[in-house]
DNA sequence: ATTACAAACATACAGTATGTATGTAAAGAG
DNA sequence: CTCTTTACATACATACTGTATGTTTGTAAT
């Protein structure tokens, strides 16, 4: 069979993600060699350098697409309309949703900070949860007293999202997770 | 000079955590090689691995002391006096001091969880701020309509004061963190 | 004190990982 | 149908981890 060059960089790509991915979601990054990654894809270390510069941006690589997914999820759950805090509480729920997927929050919460830094992490997946999470307290808390704290709220709140999702994997009861972060929604305005 | 066995170890020990903690808060956990830590420390890695099951038992000491010294920091900070309310905001600003030192946001909330896990970390900080901060929470929100909730509000709020304290180092202004936490606090009695 | 043992280290080694350099086959351009 | 470039495989240099072994220093008993 004969395939474009385009064709076989762009599926070797995705085949060495995939496999990475699982590996990444097992062991995590540290504990997770090379030679394993290819084993798995069925091809040798050369495709992996060739496609990639190193390991860290094989790993970069599997970050951005599962921030992008997350992302994709929560727009894609999102009704966007209804009041602002029915679209928080909404946004957060899809948050849960998606980080319900097996070895996201290791990938997300745990890893990806770790090996990437905080600061690109938070450039990757500044357009996730946080911009719309602004965006619904801005809304939220026009003109309330908490007004001009919004930014920082957001930042603080998509922590306790964050963390909320690694408690829910852990096994803590979600419902009790969401009552909590509606008591902490619904405080700043009331 | 002929010293005990004892003060050997102890002191090896030291200088090896010491050695070992300042590579880690400059080039992180997974590059900082043995061989330089010995170095740092003027000895030869036999006698880390005298000391120290491997490089991960190295690190997890120097964590543990970390946070054993944020804990003690936060200890002797808090008046322990006065309302719940003040009691909180008194035991995070007292953490964000302590949190200040360079390098423990590194070790306690990003290399640590990655390299020994949110199940090992939690253990080993259960004691520091979260602890005081669920007791704090539950005499604030006593007879409230979140008294039920204390336990889970306390993981999220300690979620959202370690997200401020990366958000400080990174040049956020520390009293807009603390208006913000104080707002989330706040919102969760009137 | 001398001997006997254990603890504290140093040195040497085996295994394996990462990244690079080089070689080969397949695709695309002229 | 050449010629070049891209995609990949193989081979290699370097470095790190953990262990095995050796040497010195402390410790306890005879």
């Amino acid at each position: 069979m004969r395939r474009s060059n385009k064709d076989r960089s762009e599926s070797m790509r995705l085949a060495l993600m995939d496999a990475a991915r699982a590996l990444f979601i097992e062991k995590g990054y540290a504990e997770t060699a090379t030679p394993e990654i290819v084993a798995l894809a069925g091809v040798t270390r050369g495709a992996l350098y060739h496609h990639f510069e190193d390991k860290r941006a094989l790993f970069r690589a599997v970050i951005e697409r599962e921030a992008a997914e997350v992302a994709a999820e929560i727009e894609g759950a999102a009704p966007d309309g209804g009041s602002p805090r029915d679209g928080i509480l909404n946004g957060t729920r899809a948050y849960f949703d998606a980080m319900a997927r097996p070895g996201r929050t290791r990938l997300l919460l745990l890893d990806g900070p770790a090996v990437l830094g905080m600061e690109l992490m938070r450039a990757i997946d500044t357009e996730t949860a946080e911009a719309s999470l602004v965006a619904g307290l801005e809304a939220l808390l026009k003109g309330t007293r908490n007004g001009g704290n919004a930014a920082m709220l957001a930042v603080l709140l998509s922590a306790a999202f964050d963390r909320a999702a690694l408690a829910i994997e852990a096994g803590a009861d979600r419902r009790q997770c969401e009552d909590a972060i509606s008591a902490l929604i619904d405080g700043l305005t009331d």
